[in-house]
RNA sequence: GGUUCCGUAGCUCAGUUGGAUAGAGCAACAGCCUUCUAAGCUGUGGGCCACUGGUUCGAAUCCAGUCGGAAUCACCA
């Protein structure tokens, strides 16, 4: 790579000048600013100790002999203590003709160990919304980057399939559903189990109600509502295998899934491997139980037992009941185990929202107090909330955007924006249903995506999301405008550029990003950050346009810059794909 | 209260891991379609990078404190 050759040749430049010794990787090579000449800076400041000269002195003495050394390097300037490199022209007409591909910059697989990431994790009782859709286009977008990091990628799923909540979904089905169906309701399985759960909610509500009414304390009213109790005595029968109790179960999830497969299909993410909370969640137990016996964790009078986390800095956590029953955390411990024995990964990343990160820390710290060394490999991918304008999606408040009404609500605003605009008028049917899919999506996934995934992201129900300028749609026209010239040119891939094209300012701004893509997609993989990604695609498409506005192509007579133009062209849109499909977004070939 | 994360233009977000005059988009305003797709391009205005101090050649970025916001601290998941 030209950046570490550099470096590379910095260091040694240093050491001989002025016989300082430093690490090439840490010498900051940066892109050169568009105001001044040249593509790679180098700060000098670090070295005029050494070199006991001026910064700018210094700067010329490593920059002759950088140009010496380094036959890439044409010229070089100085302008305070900044030493700008300028690089052959040679060197990119070569980085053009032998990389311009939809692989260039992808990774094949280059590394044994595995990668295991678990993402969607959804709760059975009720259809998915806002959130989940982050939480999935997050974890389906880092697995493709580190599949183009050259990782083997396990992708999972962990379906919250039992537990209170469901019972309340069952039991309000149960009492007022009268054996409705997602056949007979016209309904999706998902959603109308969270019919049933939030019916459940409005009558456990009202109980409680009556009961404080009466007289009950609120918190004694909360535990002995009789249809809390009724809920409970369902799981119970659910954990005795009780067979009607299991039946209904079986039923309701089997719509459930129906539902969430149809989401997850236009939402366009997938799951190497599905678990089922319904078959782990009593695993574990027995990591506790070696725990007590190597005696790092205790067990308390009422036979509770707890992991002593306070000389980390944090609690108690329990880890089983008095009642001898599991938590929360026991399951993880045991899923962790199960998953690292059948896939031994280097890493096991959790895609997680950030409200529980001190879950993971513990744990992490729990594992660890245990003797697995492979708590290290567990990587909890924090993730920051979605906002509305009003703060949080509350359910009970009825504000949870639900995630197949906003796809349903971005086509539809594709659709008429198509129609507006006169885009779709040379369409059939299934080519202009299929572009507003793509665009809707496109517009969803890059407004999401391009959010630094650790910080709070608000999402304005009230203003649709855009469709012009920094947005997944803009990228995609892009992507299409070049499909459109390209076709017009019949455009030959196997066409290369002559060494003798003269290249302008605009074009070279735009293949410096290119040469930057395999660096972009490795510090994506390294900060498992699709914004990254996503930053970079825009910056590409953005330059790109400046560039076909003010550029003339097919006007241009010389056939050797004609074609040079065409080849970047060309590039651009197989870079465009390329990372737009590590975001999990589809660009077309007309819009 | 303890812990963690966040605070950058009116709004939504970047800021390449400490570098040059802090950038985009939206919104506002002014231009550009008989010329490769105007879902585009060009320009104008808009900033105490929450505040205070420290570290050094150099800080939006690192450290400490203050203020403001969020999350979390269950025999829930």
């Amino acid at each position: 790579m030209l950046e570490s050759k550099i470096s590379q040749v910095v260091a040694e430049a240093v050491k001989e000048l002025y016989t300082l010794i430093v690490e090439a990787n840490t010498i900051i090579l940066q892109k050169t600013r568009k105001e001044f000449e040249g593509e790679f800076t180098v700060a000098v400041f670090p070295f005029v100790k050494a070199s006991r000269k001026a910064p700018e002195a210094t700067a010329n003495e490593i920059g002759s002999y950088l140009k010496n050394k380094l036959e890439e390097i044409e010229d070089f300037n100085v302008i305070k203590g900044f030493l700008n490199l300028q690089i052959k022209k040679d060197y990119w007409i070569n980085f053009i003709n032998q990389n311009n591909s939809e692989s260039y910059g992808i990774n094949e697989i280059n590394d044994n160990n595995t990668v295991l990431i678990e993402y969607s994790s959804p709760n059975t009782n009720k259809p998915l919304h806002l959130g989940h859709i982050r939480n999935n286009l997050l974890g389906w977008s880092v697995a493709e980057i580190l599949k183009a990091n050259g990782k083997k990628v396990v992708k999972v799923n962990l379906v919250n399939d039992r537990g209170i909540h469901i019972c309340k979904s069952m039991l309000a089905w149960l009492k007022w559903g009268n054996g409705e169906t997602p056949e007979t309701s016209a309904l999706k399985g998902d959603h109308l189990a969270g019919k049933y759960y939030v019916l459940f909610d409005k009558h456990y509500r009202a109980e409680i109600a009556t009961m404080i009414a009466n007289g009950t304390e609120k918190e004694t009213a909360e535990k002995q509502a009789p249809l809390i109790l009724e809920a409970q005595e369902m799981l119970r029968k659910w954990e005795a295998k009780d067979p009607e109790t299991i039946e209904i179960w079986e039923k309701m999830n089997s719509w459930v899934y129906a539902g969430f497969d149809e989401t997850y299909l236009r939402l366009g993410v997938d799951f190497d491997k599905t678990y089922h909370e319904s078959s782990t969640y009593l695993l574990g137990k027995h990591i506790v139980e070696k725990g007590i016996a190597d005696n790092v964790l205790k067990k308390k009078d009422d036979q509770s037992i707890w992991a002593d986390l306070t000389a980390e800095g944090l609690d108690e956590k329990l880890l089983l009941r008095s009642d001898g029953t599991s938590v929360y955390m026991t399951q993880d411990l045991g899923t962790a185990e199960l998953r690292y024995n059948e896939f031994e990964p280097s890493q096991m990343i959790y895609v997680v929202g950030n409200e529980q990160n001190y879950h993971f820390d513990v744990l992490k710290l729990v594992l660890k107090k245990l003797g697995y060394d492979w708590a290290e490999a567990i990587n909890h991918l924090s993730y920051g909330m979605v906002e509305l304008p009003a703060g949080k999606m509350k359910s009970r408040e009825g504000t949870v955007v639900d995630a197949d009404d906003l796809i349903t609500e971005m086509e539809n605003t594709a659709y008429d924006k198509a129609v507006e605009l006169g885009k779709i008028e040379d369409f059939d049917n299934d080519e202009a249903k299929k572009l507003y899919h793509t665009i809707a999506m496109g517009a969803l996934k890059y407004f999401i995506l391009k959010v630094d995934p650790q910080k709070n992201m608000l999402f304005n129900p009230a203003e649709s999301i855009d469709f012009n300028g920094n947005t997944g749609p803009f990228i995609q026209y892009t992507y299409a405008r070049i499909k459109s010239l390209l076709r017009k040119a019949e455009w030959n891939t196997n066409v290369k550029i002559n060494h003798n094209t003269s290249i302008l300012a605009k074009e070279k701004d735009i293949i410096r990003l290119l040469h930057e893509y395999p660096a972009v997609i490795k510090n994506a993989g390294e900060n498992r950050s699709p914004a990254l990604i996503a930053n970079f695609v825009f910056e590409l498409a953005k330059e790109f346009n400046s560039f076909y506005q003010e550029i003339p192509i097919f006007k241009e007579e010389n056939e050797e810059l004609r074609n040079f133009r065409l080849s970047l062209s060309a590039f651009t849109s197989n870079v465009i794909k390329s990372a737009m499909m590590l975001l999990g977004i589809d660009v077309p070939e007309k819009m």
